[in-house]
DNA sequence: CCTACCGATCGGTAGG
DNA sequence: CCTACCGATCGGTAGG
C-alpha cells in the first residue's frame, strides 16, 4: 500500500459538513489519477481533460476539488520530500557508526522511492519546471536539507577515519544521490530485479569505494 | 501537400546551388538555437515562436528549413548517440586490460557529454517522449549497442579476475552509466568543479567499488 | 459535478 | 522568408 494519498491537505472546503469527508476522498482519488498521468506523461504535457477522464468526471469538475492544475501538483508532492528528510535523519541519528548509517541511508533511501515511485519520479522529471516556480521554493529547501543530513554523515565517516578523504566530499554526495534517485528512472516492481537485489548493488559499488581500505 | 519527402533529413543541402550552402549554415543557426531550447525547458515546452524569435525569423518561417518540429529534434540528436557508441567501442578495444577500459570508458563519457551537454540533456530528459515515438527507435538500438560494448568490457574484467564476481552486472552497468549521465543535469563548466575533479570521483568512487580487492 | 463557453496558444499551412 | 490564417487544444470560468 504504497503511495497512498495523503489528505492532510485543506481536506474540507469552506462549508463541508457531511461531504467533507467524501469530497477528500473524491479529491484523493482525483489526486491517485494526476499522480499516475504526471508520472507517466509529465506535469506539462498531462492535460486536465485527462485528469478528468480518469476520474470518471468532466474538466471542469475538477475545479470544484481543485483551483489550479499546479495546486494538484503541490497537493502530490508537498509532503514527499519532507518525510524523506525525516527518514534520513532518523538512518543518520539512530545508526551506531558512520558506515552503518551510510548503508542505512541508501537502503532507506532507495525502498522508499521505490515505494512511492510515482511520486519520486515526478520530482525528478519535473525537476526543470519545479526550478521555475517560484512556488516550489519550499521543496527546493527541504532538499538541501537532505544534503546537510548526508554531508553530516560523510564527514563523521571521515573523522572516523572510515570514509577515503581523498575526494571532494560535494561530488561524492551528488554522485550517491545521482544514484539512489537515477534507480526509479528504469525500475520496474515485478520486473527483473527485486529491491534487495538493488540495495546490495548500490551498496556493494558506493561503499566499497568511499570506505577507507583496511588491507 | 505534407507527404512530399522533400528534404528528409540528412539530405537537407542535397539539390540547392548557389543557396544551398546558406540555407544549410542557416538551417546550422536555427537548430543551435533549438537545441539550446530544447535543452532548458524541454521539447515540448519549447514553442516553435519561441524557437523562431531565437533565430530572429517568424515561426512560419521555420518551415521552410523543416518540416516538423520533431525533425528539428532529429536532426540535434541523432548523431550524437551514434558517435558516442564509436567512441565507447574505441575505449574499450584500445585499452591494455579491463581495468584501464573501465577508467577510460568512464573519462570518456563524462568528458564528452559534459562537452556535449546541451545534447546530452535533451537525450536524457525527453527519454519519455523519445520512447513514446516509434521514429526514435533508432536511438534505443544504437543506446543497446553501448550497453553491449561495456558488458563486454565488464565480462572481461570478471574472467581476467579484475572485477568483483558477486554482483548483478547488469546492475552494475546501469548504475554507472546512470552515474555519468546524471552528471550532466547539474554540471556547469565554469563553476565550482573542473571536469577532471568529477572524473577523478566518479572513478575513484565506481571502480574501487568495482575491482576485486587485492589485499 | 455538468453545460457551455472564454481567450490564449499551439504546430502547421497557403500563397506569395 | 513574410503575411495571414487554420483547426485543435490548452487551462480555466460562469452559472446552475
Amino acid at each position: 500500500m504504497s503511495e497512498t494519498p495523503t489528505r492532510s491537505a485543506k481536506t474540507a472546503k469552506s462549508g463541508a459538513q457531511a461531504s467533507g469527508k467524501k469530497d477528500g476522498q473524491r479529491r484523493g482519488e482525483i489526486l491517485a489519477v494526476a499522480r499516475r498521468l504526471f508520472a507517466e506523461r509529465g506535469f506539462e504535457a498531462t492535460s486536465i481533460r485527462e485528469i478528468g477522464e480518469g476520474a470518471g468526471i468532466l474538466s471542469g469538475s475538477l475545479y470544484y476539488h481543485f483551483d489550479t492544475k499546479e495546486e494538484m501538483l503541490h497537493e502530490i508532492i508537498k509532503d514527499h520530500v519532507f518525510s524523506l528528510l525525516k527518514g534520513y535523519e532518523k538512518c543518520a541519528a539512530s545508526a551506531a557508526d558512520p558506515r552503518t548509517a551510510l548503508e542505512e541511508l541508501i537502503r532507506f533511501g532507495i525502498t522508499r522511492l521505490i515505494d512511492q515511485r510515482e511520486v519520486h519520479a515526478i520530482v525528478v522529471n519535473e525537476r526543470g519546471y519545479i526550478l521555475r516556480q517560484p512556488s516550489f521554493a519550499y521543496l527546493d529547501e527541504t532538499w538541501q536539507e537532505v544534503f546537510r543530513t548526508w554531508y553530516g554523515v560523510l564527514r563523521e565517516g571521515v573523522r572516523a577515519g572510515v570514509v577515503r578523504e581523498d575526494l571532494n566530499l560535494h561530488l561524492v554526495l551528488r554522485m550517491i544521490m545521482d544514484s539512489i534517485n537515477a534507480t526509479i528512472v528504469w525500475y520496474r516492481p515485478g520486473g527483473r530485479y527485486d529491491v534487495e537485489e538493488v540495495v546490495t548493488t548500490q551498496i556493494g559499488i558506493l561503499l566499497n569505494g568511499l570506505t577507507t581500505r583496511k588491507s
